[in-house]
RNA sequence: GGCCCCAUCGUCUAGUGGCCUAGGACAUCACCCUCUCAAGGUGGAGGCACGGGUUCGAAUCCCGUUGGGGCUGCCA
């Protein structure tokens, strides 16, 4: 999408800061964001990302949700144009609208309460609010709501750029709520207005956006009245996109599943992985192309490419990309970003002994928040043995022998990865084994389990002292 | 229940009537490489939900069935 028609294109992510950025909402915002940027690639130096805080339920809103929010956006490097634009700032907008659809004719006043509309419609066909009040001319209270008064004939169609024609019968559609007895706007109402006010000619949103899209649209026709002198007297084209789901196949719930961005920052995870995984996540190049920059991105999407069908977040797949990104590091920046890791593992970080390991740690990880685990053992006073890999170096022949010619040989050799190796090779020819033999227990004594970084790499970083140490007290075992 | 959406390997996808004996990636299995573990390499298993049409020809178009999901709030 280039652009729409003759106009910039001016789309929107209008998150609601009821709770942290989850991963679909940051796929939203990334494909809106996409958009405006390609837009902007194409020659539509007017195109522009809005970003807008539907913030009109005073009852559920914390600024500090708007603040994650936004500090997510940032992370992921997803900026926009224009905004934060805040509902809670603009009532009066809301306010004169929903008057004019009441002056209009397109709205009415409904004194009914949850429980009475429940009674009367209990084993009825059609569930839903009634539409009682419709004709009753209900005054304006404390007590009312505002109702939209939809049509009882014709039917609503929204185009929509991933799905095609979509069409409901408008009896179909109650008469839902667009203003609150406390005078505040329902989210149809906003949205709507709010994308009128500010232009909007393309909205991107999930798919559960899709039922209100028919309410918005008549609200739409509506208020073009008021709106006569606006240039925005066409509806917005919408792209609602399919729905991120768990392993059980439902959308995703902040709630119930563990999908906040700013969580997936804090187990290491690099900002541009996130993003080239999100990006797959219901599109793809064509081709079979998967690791793509914010550019290459930017230049490829295409929103008609859209998938249709729900989409399962799968970790396990982040995680591979994540390990990815990490290797593509240079390794100053790796060890750069690693820092957090480790202060956050409360090691007793030695600089010196890091730098031995970046390389080989960088080439194992699949996420920062694996790289203090991967090399505690150098930053400890003593490790803690695994009690089952303990117990098959005790059962594995010449363990002993093993240890205590490695402490022999390894207290007088030159402290470089290489002799050191060669010192242990020359034990293996003395004891007739396999390097990967032999190189099980004294890794056991050095770092307390039988995986991990590269061995001689590990001894040099340890130093000479602390390794002596650690095989002397393994040669205790056999006591 | 009603309205709406959706349906290619376990997962993410390529595929837009013949190039499909359905391609790639993650995960999985085997082997190779190897100081353990990774990474890398090679190979394997694994899919067009089902039933009808349309057509010389369908994963691709149409209808139905089944299955899944979303919405159904004075939330967004």
């Amino acid at each position: 999408m280039d652009s729409i028609g003759d106009k910039p294109v001016r789309v929107r992510f209008a998150p609601s800061p009821t709770g942290y950025l989850h991963v679909g909402g940051a796929r939203t915002a990334l494909y809106n964001f996409l958009v405006a940027r390609k837009a902007k690639l194409n020659g539509d130096e007017k195109a522009s990302f809005i970003l807008r805080i539907e913030d009109t339920d005073a009852e559920r809103n914390r600024p500090e949700w708007t603040e994650g929010i936004i500090s997510s956006l940032k992370w992921l490097g997803i900026d926009w144009d224009e905004g934060p634009y805040f509902q809670s700032q603009r009532s009066d907008l809301y306010a004169k609208a929903a008057d004019f659809l009441f002056n209009s004719g397109n709205a009415y006043w409904c004194s009914c309460t949850r429980e009475d509309v429940d009674s009367r419609t209990k084993g009825s066909a059609t569930p839903g609010y009634d539409r009682y009040c419709r004709e009753r001319g209900v005054a304006k209270s404390q007590n009312s709501v505002l109702r939209f008064k939809v049509p009882l004939n014709g039917s609503t169609t929204v185009n929509d750029l991933v799905r095609g024609a979509v069409n409901v019968e408008n009896k179909n559609i109650e008469d839902f709520v667009i203003q609150k007895s406390d005078g505040s706007p329902l989210f149809v109402l906003a949205n709507v207005v709010d994308d009128i006010d500010l232009s909007i000619n393309l909205v991107i949103r999930g798919e559960e956006h899709l039922p209100n899209t028919f309410k918005m649209a008549l609200i739409f026709d509506a208020l073009r009245a008021l709106y006569s002198n606006s240039e925005a007297t066409d509806s917005p084209t919408y792209a609602h996109l399919p729905l991120l789901v768990n392993e059980k196949r439902q959308k995703l719930s902040k709630r119930r599943d563990r999908v906040a961005v700013e969580d997936f920052k804090e187990q290491g995870f690099l900002p541009q992985a996130m993003i080239n995984y999100l990006a797959l996540l219901g599109w793809g190049p064509g081709d079979d192309r998967e690791f793509m920059s914010l550019d290459e991105l930017t230049e490829l999407f295409e929103l008609e490419k859209v998938n249709k069908a729900p989409a399962f977040f799968d970790e396990k797949k982040l995680r591979h990309f994540n390990g990815v990104y990490i290797r593509n590091l240079s390794d100053e920046v790796f060890s750069e970003l690693s820092m957090p890791f480790f202060d956050k593992a409360g090691l007793r970080f030695d600089l010196e002994k890091w730098k031995i390991m970046v390389s080989v740690v960088k080439e194992r990880v699949e996420t920062l928040d694996d790289v203090p685990k991967m090399v505690d053992f150098l930053f400890l006073e003593s490790v803690e043995i695994d009690e089952n890999s303990k117990a098959k170096v005790l059962n594995q022949e010449k363990s002993a022998e093993i240890l205590f010619l490695a402490r022999e040989s390894f207290g007088k050799a030159t402290w470089d990865t290489d002799v050191l190796k060669n010192q242990m090779l020359a034990i293996c020819e003395k004891l007739d084994l396999k390097l990967g033999k032999a190189q099980a227990p004294v890794r056991l004594a050095i770092t307390g389990r039988l995986i991990g970084p590269p061995l001689f790499e590990a001894l040099v970083a340890l130093g000479r002292d602390a390794t002596i140490r650690r095989l002397t007290s393994a040669l205790e075992w056999f006591k």
